[in-house]
Order: structure tokens, then C-alpha cells, then sequence
RNA sequence: GCGGGAGUGGCGGAAUGGCAGACGCGCCAGACUUAGGAUCUGGUGUCUUCGGACGUAGGGGUUCAAGUCCCCUCUCCCGCACCA
């Protein structure tokens, strides 16, 4: 036998035969256009605000209680969506719109995630204006979810590109440029502040001038230099071939651009930071309160990489190094030192020569330590991220020539150099303690350096090194009288910060992996900074009132580009050639003066960190949300609560980058008194992916899986036998299947309830064209309950309907609620066919109006067209998106006969049907009867009843 | 290597410790049909001597009762990856 594989689309209408009434995808199709008019025409899906321009006291739902549910906002791409991309937007629209059913005042948005790379690519090849083809591919989208049904208040959207959107983007960067975070305070504070503290000389500059001596620019690098938001040298991936500094994802590991495979160098260069860091601490504390899955909050705390332990300094003959460590209770243990190979102290410490009695094993076989060194740091350099993973277990470094003095017992311990150690975390150098360290252990087996136990290992312990809990041995100096010895770990490290701070060799330290945040492009498709630069070369903000810095047109948008193999040069970002952009006469208080714009802009999560408040107040151009807006929609409910938005949506590959930095602005934005909730999202939810097979030929190329069939579990595509693979849908895969062809064959509700029934919302699942009929084939019963597929008449039935069907449909009731409020939509919708299928075979000539009607409630959730046509049909004008979803009659759900299942040892071996309120005496007393003859002569031992539930006999 | 999650029919998936496989796809049979890739009805875990036996990755345990709880093993997926 030969079927269609899975992605294949077929005409699911026939032409023949089909009566003039039944539900067809054409039906659906003028349905679904008629009903998404009939919304748009009555703002049905307007969310009222408490105050502003979107307040309106005379909606159904002004000032009820409040759901705010957001899906995370896409990136219009050129190509559409394909039908993974509204798998998670579904469920919030049938989430939401059951909500609001049930009475809440939902705010349900969209919005577009605009500014971003491929446009701007495209503008370069074509000379296409970025923004025509990023409108283009917004209306697109548009159009998309429009069709799809999705109840967004459409009052509400907004692109980031939007230039009334984009300039709350630069009010926040303001804001956060005139912050400085107190630490003592816990909080981000407005830069004044800090400036009236060294004016009143609480607060000391470094160097112990009094501030009345500085010069202005003096005042103003420092004042700079505590900015939430400030201009740094910092590492980047520069790509001279392309001219631009590319994140690290977009470097492949053998050190190029993914596009066009240029060399990437990694520089420094000015770039705008975000001091993120700031705020390690509270962005980890506040996982604590939110309700996000606990790998999302996993991968956020790794992320953050918060260590707590030591800082130590190591004299040597030059100064001191000093190291970063969690173990400063082994310090006794410590017998050499290592420095990253890039660390910057390394050319201060290398000797002329060996040192006397320097092992030939320590040298790499070079003559001077210079050599050695200089070879080792090519070498090191030379290897890719991959390579040095792939070597991890194998260590190599050399010895520097130098010696340090380790300080609590005054050994010399030798300096080496290796790439185990990374110059980026801590601060490049650490104490190395082989017996408590398994990279120091295995170093210290290459090299043959000593090994001094400092943590008594158990008896039992055979390992190498030891990084367990334990005594301290090993760890005392007669001379200073200091001792470890028989301290607990954690007793160990308190006394030893305790030693080092006292006399000076070091201070207890917490760091973090967090780094500060690159924050500036050298592209053309981003937000403008709202910065200037006057003629000392120090940033100046513009005034709020000169807001929005609007992009220029320029003529090329992509920056210069280099010679790729010259890493000695500078990026030339595409505003900066617009010299009458970029040169501007200003009074910023000082009179008319020039100044020079910044010709960065801002990365593409700029707009992203912010955007659920813009939600909020959309309209409001006096502030980016006013507050009580902000706090009837996103303020916390109670002393404990964060506040935020009630439920986020969207894919697990923004667990970290994404939902970090709005966390910050959120927070910068919170400290400073502009929003009333500590964080964005209260509750976030990782929806699954919509994967898909694709298929390769012999040669490896791609076929169009919808050509592709299937034979006896092989897979055929134009008679050769083609390989199957499993994976996203894409088009270099030839295996996208689009919503729009869904809605064209089977209707956007049908696409919908099969989306929504194909499992739970977090689990990703293939993509089966194949089965959508089965969703149809439901939305078609239902139909048929409510209309003569032959007449078009309305033929359901004012009866009252049987008992057992009214049990069901109040079981159903009370099920789907249970469902909908957990987000379990399959099993929601499973209900919803038990119940059409059960009203079907009852009804030979219509159906009873007392199911039908919250049938179709029910279903409006999930299929809101038909729902709405089904609702009209029924007698009723309403939208069915306001009214009362159907409450179960608790009476109804107590069954009045129950069916025990009687078991006998674990086996069933008869049912019993027993009324519903029969005493557990009458219940024991029946399945002991029904199993008479299985018991035979045996005296059973003990008889179990669960009840409600069943008989268990043992015997 | 470390951390986390998951393994249930041909497929997607259901099952507060209480009758495993709801619901859907596919498949089989029937009805209506010139026709069926439409629709409707019924059936569909495996084996079976037709009594029943077996069955939730594999093995062990707790329990009257285990997909569910505990221990071990295997496989797959995800995250982190020399973070001092």
C-alpha cells in the first residue's frame, strides 16, 4: 500500500456530491473572513485600561480582575510564517479567550520585534530601504495571524522600528545612562545623587582628590565611569572583511564569519556596556520568586556564575599577583601559581633566564623564558574553541622562569602559564591546589609538581584529587601561629578570609561569569543613541525633548569594509558617513555648540527588554506607561509577589540573553520609580516545537517532503529511495508546510483545534498533515448538530436531552475547565469530541439545545469562527467572546449507580454495579458475591474498597 | 565529564498509587455510492488451546494494587563545558 507522507497537503473538499451545508473548508473560509470582520468592525477584543486613551468604563470588563498574557514577540523574516511559528500564539488565544469567558479582563497583545539583521542584509544586496521591506513583512505577518483568528487588540501592536516606539527605547537608555547603582542601597539611583556626594565630599574620588581640584573632564570620566550605562574598551569579534563586530554566535569555531567566512580578530574596541553586573545578585535572588520553569531559572543562574570565595595576593619579585579562588581554606595546599596565557602581568614577570635548577620538563625546550613563553601564547592562541575542548584533559602550559611567595606559609611556589586558565573569568590567574583540584592535579601530574593534602579525604578514598567535605590538615604556619587544622571546610574558609584581611594578603570576594553587556552595532538597522559627543570626546544625553533620534537616510547601509586579513582596523559604522547627521549645532545649556553624534546603534534586544510595558499604554505619549495602568495590569499582588506579566509565552532559546536584559531594564526601570513591579514576567511557560522530516536523496540533496511517499515504511520520491531525517522546518529543507495553506484546505479553526489537540503545549511534536482531517472531521459533527447539512436550516431541538448525556456534558463541563485552567488543551479538546460524538449518536433528527449550547461555548476557544456562527445560528447576537463559559452542576457529576471493578490478588475478576451512595458494607458484601466462585474455598485475608473507585480481595 | 528532562500501540498522545492505551491519525470491515483520497457505523496492544496469559526501555524492590513511589542499568534529548 502507497500513502501520502507526512507534510503532504491534500484537497480535503471533493467536488462531487457534497451536500450544499456541510462545513467545508470554503464554508469555513467565508466564515472565518465574515466573523474576523465582525471583530475588527466591534473592537471585540479591546482591552480597557483603567485611565488614558484606552479607558472606556462602559466595556463589560472595565475594572474586572486582570490576566495579562503575552507571547514573546517574532522577527518579521521575509519568508512567513510557517505552522510551528503560531503554535505557542494559539494557545494563548484559546487560553485568553476562555479567560475572558470566565470573566477577566484580558490583555492579549502582539507587537513585532522589527529592527534586526536580515533586513538589513537585504537592503545591502538590493539597495532596498530597510524599512520597506521590514513594513512589508510586517503587514504579512499581519495578514497571517489575522487569518488565524487571533484575538489581539490591535490597538495595542507596534513594531519596534515605529519611531513613537523607539523613542520610549531611547528614554529608557537615558535613564539608564543618568543611573549609577549603589550597592550599599541595593538600587540603581539617579547619577545626581553621586555627583552631590563628591560635591559634599562623602564620597571620595580614587586618589583621595577632593573633587573641587578635578578638572571638569576629571569629574566627568569619573562621574562616567559609574554610569549603568557607559563607553569601555571592550573584547570584541572584529571582522574586517565585513566590517562590523559580530556576536559570538554568528563566529563560527574555527574562528570566522558564518557569512562570507572572513577572519574574525578579537579586539578591543569602544563599545557602549550595560552594567548589568550591577544587578548579578537581585537577578539571581528574584528567580527565586518567579514562577518560570526550573531549567529556564538553571540556565539563568549558570549564566550568572555567581562564586563566592576569595581574592588573594601572591608577592613576587615585581608586586603582587593576585588570584581569585572558592577554596581559600587550601591555601596551605597551593604550590604553584598559573596565569592565563593572555594575562597582562606576564610580560612583567618573565626573567632573562632560567632560574638555577629549572626542570628541562618546565622550559618546552626553549632557552630564555621569554621563548617559552612567547611560543607557548602563540600556540595557545593559534587554538580554536573546539580544539581546546576537545584537549581539555590534556594539559599543557610552561613555566614562566618566576616565583611567587605563597602567603600564608612564605613558600616559593613557581608562576606557570596555561590555557586552562581563562583570562575572562576571575581575574586570570589562579593559586593552583592540586590535592583539592582535579585540573590542578592532572597539571600538576604533567609537570611533577608537589601535592600537599590540605582536606583529609575519608579512609575509603582512592581518588586523585579530593574536593569533598573534611578536616583541614596540613594547614598550619608555626611562624605566623595561623591554623587550619581540624576546621570543617566552611569553618576553614571563614577563619582564613578572616587572616588575609587582617594582614593584608586578601579579601573575601564574590564574582560572577556575567559579564557587562555590549550594547552598540556598527549597523544601520538598529535605534539611533540618544548621545552626543561634544569636543572633549565625553558622551553628553540628549534632553528628553529631543526625542526620537530618528535614523537618517544614508546611501549604503552596509559599514566599510577592510582588508579581511587586517585586523588593525577600525569599524566606519554606516551613520558615520553621514557627516550632516552626524555633525550637529545643539544648545544643550552651554548655548549653540557643536557636537557629533554616535553612530552606533543599539543591538536588536533593545526593544525586546522593554516592550511588555509599552503594551501596557501604547498610545501615551507623556510617559512609556502611566503607572496606574502599570499597576492594575503588571503590579504585584501582594507583599511577596514581583509582580510582572501573568503569563509568558514563547520557545526556550530565549531562556538566558533575552529574558536577562529585560529582567534588568525592568529592574533599572523599577529602582528608579518609573513601574511598580520588580519583574517583567511573573510566569513564564517554554512552549514545544513544531518539528518535521525532511528528505534527502542519494546525493544528499533536499526533495520536497510533500512529494515524498511512503511504501511499507520506506520513503519514496519520484521513484528513488530517499533518506528521512527528523528536525525543524525550513526552507533549505523543502519541507515548509505554511498556515495559510492550512486555512486554504481546511479552514483556520480546523488548523487550530489540531494544533491545539496534538499534545501539551511544552512538548514538541512532528508536524503529520495527514492527521489534521481529524479536526475537521470533529468541527464537522459539531456543525452537523446545529445544521441540515442538505437545507442550511437550524435543526437543533428544544427538548430537554437524556440523562446520561447531561451527565457526561456536566462532566465535561467541570473536565474542560480543569484543562483550560491548566493549559492542557488536548486533553480539553478530547472532552469536546467525546461529547459531539456521544451528542450525535443521540440525535437521529437534532440535537438538544441544552448540549449543543455549551458545546459551542466550549469549543469557541479553540475554533472561534465556527463557534461564533454556531452561536448566531442558535438565536443569539452576541459575540459568544464575553459570554459566560458553561458551569457545571455539581449535583450532576455524583453518577447515581457506580461500576466497582473487583479484584482478586491484583487480577480483575468481576465488576459490581452498586448505587452511587451504597455504605462500603453493601459495596464489600456484593464483590465478595461476584467473586464466590473464584474465591472457591479460600477465606479471603483482607478486603480492600477504594471508594467510588474498586473492591481489592486478597486471599 | 557535570547538571536536568524523557522513554507507554504502527504514529501523536491519555491515565489524583486504583480497570493501561482517553481522544485523534493510520489500518480493517461494513453502510451510502458509478466511484471514494468525502461522509457515516463498528472494530483495532501482543499472544492465545478462546479459559485466559502477557504488556508502559531493561532488571530489582515497596504495596492488597505501580506507567506512576524507591534502587540499579540502558537509550535518547536539552543545557553547561577547564568558571578556579
Amino acid at each position: 500500500m502507497s500513502q501520502a507522507a507526512d507534510t503532504t497537503v491534500v484537497q480535503a473538499d471533493n467536488a462531487g456530491d457534497v451536500p450544499p451545508y456541510r462545513y467545508t473548508a470554503a464554508m469555513a473560509n467565508e466564515i472565518e473572513a465574515r466573523w474576523q470582520d465582525f471583530w475588527a468592525e466591534n473592537g471585540t477584543f479591546h482591552a480597557p485600561n483603567p485611565t488614558g486613551p484606552l479607558a472606556d468604563p462602559g466595556h463589560p470588563r472595565f475594572g474586572a480582575e486582570k490576566l495579562y498574557v503575552m507571547d514573546m514577540f517574532p522577527y518579521p523574516s521575509g519568508s512567513g510564517l510557517h505552522v510551528g511559528h503560531p503554535l505557542g500564539y494559539i494557545g494563548t488565544d484559546s487560553y485568553t479567550r476562555y479567560k475572558r469567558m470566565t470573566g477577566y479582563n484580558v490583555l492579549h497583545p502582539m507587537g513585532f520585534d522589527a529592527f534586526g539583521l536580515p533586513a538589513e542584509q537585504y537592503a545591502v544586496q538590493t539597495g532596498t530601504h530597510p524599512r520597506t521591506t521590514t513594513e512589508a513583512n510586517v503587514e504579512r505577518y499581519r495578514a497571517q495571524l489575522r487569518r488565524l483568528g487571533l484575538a489581539y487588540d490591535d490597538r495595542r501592536s507596534f513594531s519596534t522600528t515605529d519611531p513613537a516606539f523607539y523613542r520610549w527605547t531611547q528614554w529608557i537608555f537615558l535613564q539608564i545612562f543618568n543611573s549609577w547603582y549603589d550597592p550599599q542601597a541595593r538600587t540603581a539611583r539617579p547619577i545626581a545623587d553621586l555627583i552631590a556626594q563628591f560635591e559634599a565630599g562623602t564620597r571620595q574620588a580614587p586618589g583621595g582628590r577632593p573633587w573641587a581640584e578635578l578638572t571638569e573632564v576629571e569629574r566627568r570620566t569619573l562621574i562616567d565611569d559609574h554610569r549603568l550605562a557607559y563607553v569601555a574598551e571592550a573584547p570584541v569579534n572584529w571582522c574586517p572583511g565585513l566590517g562590523t563586530a559580530l556576536a559570538d554566535a554568528e563566529v563560527t569555531a574555527e574562528g570566522r564569519s558564518e557569512r562570507g567566512n572572513f577572519p574574525v580578530f578579537r579586539r578591543n574596541l569602544r563599545q557602549w556596556m550595560m552594567r548589568i553586573t550591577a544587578y548579578g545578585d537581585r537577578l539571581l535572588e528574584d528567580l527565586d520568586k518567579l514562577d518560570w520553569p526550573d531549567k529556564v531559572k538553571t540556565m539563568q543562574r549558570n549564566w550568572i556564575g555567581r562564586s563566592v570565595g576569595a581574592h588573594v595576593d601572591f608577592p613576587f619579585s615585581g608586586g603582587d599577583i593576585r588570584v581569585f579562588t572558592t577554596r581559600p581554606d587550601t591555601l596551605f595546599g597551593a604550590t604553584y601559581m598559573v596565569l592565563a596565557p593572555e594575562h597582562t602581568a606576564v610580560d612583567g614577570i618573565v626573567p632573562d633566564a632560567w632560574p638555577e635548577g629549572t626542570r628541562p620538563a618546565w622550559t618546552g625546550g626553549h632557552a630564555t623564558p621569554a621563548e617559552a613563553v612567547a611560543d607557548y601564547r602563540r600556540f595557545a592562541a593559534a587554538k580554536s574553541d573546539v580544539e581546546r575542548q576537545a584537549d581539555a584533559k590534556e594539559k599543557t602550559g610552561v613555566f614562566t622562569g618566576a616565583y611567587a611567595t605563597n602567603p600564608v606559609n612564605g613558600a616559593q611556589i613557581p608562576i606557570f602559564i596555561a590555557d586552562y586558565v581563562l583570562a575572562g573569568y576571575g581575574t586570570g590567574a589562579i593559586m593552583a591546589v592540586p590535592a583539592q583540584d582535579e585540573r590542578d592535579f592532572e597539571f600538576a601530574e604533567v609537570f611533577d609538581l608537589p601535592i600537599v593534602r590540605t582536606v583529609q579525604p575519608p579512609a575509603d578514598f582512592d581518588g586523585k584529587a579530593y574536593t569533598g567535605e573534611g578536616p583541614a590538615i596540613n594547614s598550619a604556619d608555626p611562624e605566623s601561629g595561623l591554623s587550619l587544622d581540624g576546621l570543617g571546610v566552611a569553618d576553614a574558609k571563614a577563619k582564613i578570609i578572616e587572616w588575609l584581611e587582617e594582614n593584608g594578603h586578601g579579601t573575601g570576594a564574590v564574582t560572577y561569569r556575567l559579564r557587562d553587556w555590549l550594547f552598540s552595532r556598527q549597523r544601520y538597522w538598529g535605534e539611533p543613541f540618544p548621545i552626543v559627543y561634544d569636543e572633549t570626546g565625553l558622551p553628553v544625553a540628549l534632553p528628553e525633548s529631543m526625542l526620537p533620534v530618528e535614523l537618517p537616510e544614508v546611501d549604503d547601509f552596509s559599514p566599510r569594509t577592510f582588508d579581511p586579513d587586517d585586523a588593525d582596523t577600525d569599524p566606519e559604522t554606516p551613520l558615520s558617513r553621514v557627516q550632516e547627521w552626524v555633525e550637529v549645532t545643539l544648545d544643550l545649556g552651554d548655548g549653540p555648540k557643536k557636537y557629533w553624534r554616535e553612530t552606533n546603534t543599539m543591538p536588536q534586544w533593545a526593544g525586546s527588554s522593554w516592550y511588555e510595558l509599552r503594551y501596557l499604554d501604547p498610545k501615551n505619549d507623556k510617559a512609556l506607561v502611566d503607572p496606574d495602568n502599570e499597576r492594575y495590569w503588571m503590579g504585584p499582588r501582594d507583599a511577596n509577589d514581583v509582580g510582572g506579566v501573568d503569563l509568558y509565552v514563547g520557545g526556550v532559546e530565549h531562556a538566558v540573553l533575552h529574558l536577562l536584559y529585560a529582567r534588568f531594564w525592568h529592574k533599572v526601570l523599577f529602582d528608579l520609580g518609573y513601574i511598580s513591579s520588580a519583574e517583567p514576567f511573573r510566569q513564564l511557560f517554554n512552549q514545544g516545537y513544531i518539528q518535521a522530516y525532511a528528505y534527502t536523496d542519494a546525493r544528499g540533496v533536499y526533495v520536497p517532503a510533500e512529494e515524498v511517499v511512503e511504501t511499507d515504511g520506506r520513503y519514496f520520491w519520484n521513484d528513488q529511495e530517499v533518506r528521512r531525517e527528523y528536525g525543524k522546518m525550513g526552507k533549505s529543507l523543502k519541507n515548509v508546510v505554511t498556515p495559510d495553506e492550512m486555512c486554504e484546505v481546511y479552514g483556520a479553526d480546523t488548523f487550530r483545534v489540531y494544533e491545539m489537540s496534538m499534545g501539551p503545549l511544552d512538548v514538541s511534536r512532528p508536524w503529520e498533515t495527514r492527521a489534521v482531517v481529524g479536526a475537521q472531521r470533529f468541527l464537522q459533527r459539531a456543525w452537523r448538530l446545529v445544521v441540515d447539512e442538505q437545507t442550511g436550516a437550524t435543526r437543533v431541538v428544544d427538548d430537554p436531552t437524556d440523562a446520561e448525556t447531561r451527565r457526561l456534558l456536566h462532566r465535561v463541563i467541570a473536565g474542560v475547565r480543569e484543562d483550560m485552567d491548566a493549559m492542557r488543551f488536548n486533553t480539553a479538546i478530547a472532552k469536546l469530541i467525546e461529547l459531539t460524538n456521544r451528542a450525535t449518536t443521540v440525535s437521529a433528527v437534532g440535537a438538544s439545545r441544552e448540549v449543543v449550547e455549551p458545546l459551542v461555548l466550549m469549543m469557541s476557544p479553540f475554533a472561534p469562527h465556527v463557534a461564533e456562527e454556531l452561536w448566531h445560528r442558535l438565536g443569539h447576537d452576541e459575540t459568544v467572546a464575553y459570554v459566560p463559559f458553561p458551569q457545571a452542576d455539581p449535583a450532576l457529576l455524583v453518577a447515581a449507580s457506580v461500576t466497582y471493578p473487583v479484584q482478586v490478588n491484583g487480577k480483575v475478576r468481576g465488576r459490581i454495579e452498586v448505587p452511587a451512595d451504597a455504605p462500603e458494607e453493601i459495596v464489600r458484601e456484593a464483590a465478595l458475591a461476584e467473586v464466590a466462585g473464584q474465591l472457591a474455598d479460600k477465606e479471603p485475608r483482607k478486603v480492600i474498597v477504594v471508594p467510588g473507585r474498586m473492591v481489592s480481595i486478597v486471599v
